[in-house]
DNA sequence: CTACCGATTGACT
DNA sequence: GTCAATCGGTAGA
């Protein structure tokens, strides 16, 4: 069965697990029978205990229940007129999850395109508030149970896509726990978000080139 | 009720 | 590179 979800047990172990192993598997979205398809390229994990970046540092409130129930749930929240979509980890109680900040198009990108009101692949889902733009999730989703297989879920892809490496570096937009490497991203993936130059895991300082600002393809 | 502030984005120097 | 629009969540009076 193609697109068929992940079980309940992945998501049920350390959050930077599965931050890491979110990397390459499928974000599908499904709406009046149509799928919207992308390819997770970047994440972050945000810690259930001790992480002054997480939503849940200070407790339970309101908008953040979805992060204390069973993973495998979403966690959805605006912020700047924009949604966010974390996929919850680890046993209920521990409020720990998964930020999706970044996928790769590759189904459905008509509909992405007409969500999004661009043309342009790249812009398409890159960052976490275009990312929720294009697969439709707002509000709605927080909550949604994603190893279900009907709205919204992740998925493993038929073929594993051609190796690449994962760099790992601190944590975008977050005011506080600058030092933890807590983010997750495909090397040289033209659809990962963020500005800086990224240097693979394990490269010298001067081991892997920059990417400057050329755009390449367009 | 009011005040402050982002797990962002897009526009601009 | 820098910056502010924008609005719901949260805390506090």
């Amino acid at each position: 069965m193609p697109y068929s979800p992940l079980p309940r047990s992945f998501y049920d172990r350390d959050v930077v697990v599965v931050a890491r192993e979110l990397l390459g598997k499928l974000l599908v979205r499904q709406v009046r029978g149509r799928l919207t398809v992308g390819r997770i390229v970047e994440a972050e994990a945000y810690l259930g205990r001790g992480d002054p970046a997480n939503h849940s540092y200070r407790g339970q409130t309101r908008r953040n229940t979805s992060m204390f129930g069973p993973p495998g749930h979403a966690y959805v929240y605006p912020i700047h007129s924009r949604y966010c979509l974390n996929a919850v980890t680890e046993p209920a109680g521990t409020p720990s999850a998964v930020l999706l900040r970044a996928v790769e198009p590759l189904e459905g990108v008509a509909a992405m395109q007409r969500r999004r009101e661009t043309e342009v692949l790249r812009d398409l889902a890159r960052g976490p508030g275009r990312l929720c733009e294009a697969f439709a999730v707002d509000r709605a989703l927080d909550g949604y149970d994603l190893t279900l297989g009907r709205e919204l879920w992740i998925a493993e892809p038929d073929a594993p896509a051609a190796p690449c490496e994962t760099i790992v570096t601190p944590r975008i937009g977050v005011t506080s726990a600058h030092d933890l490497p807590l983010r997750f991203a495909l090397a040289n993936c033209p659809y990962v978000s963020g500005r800086r130059s990224l240097m693979p895991l394990g490269a010298g300082p001067l081991g892997a080139p920059a990417r400057r600002g050329g755009r390449g393809a367009r």
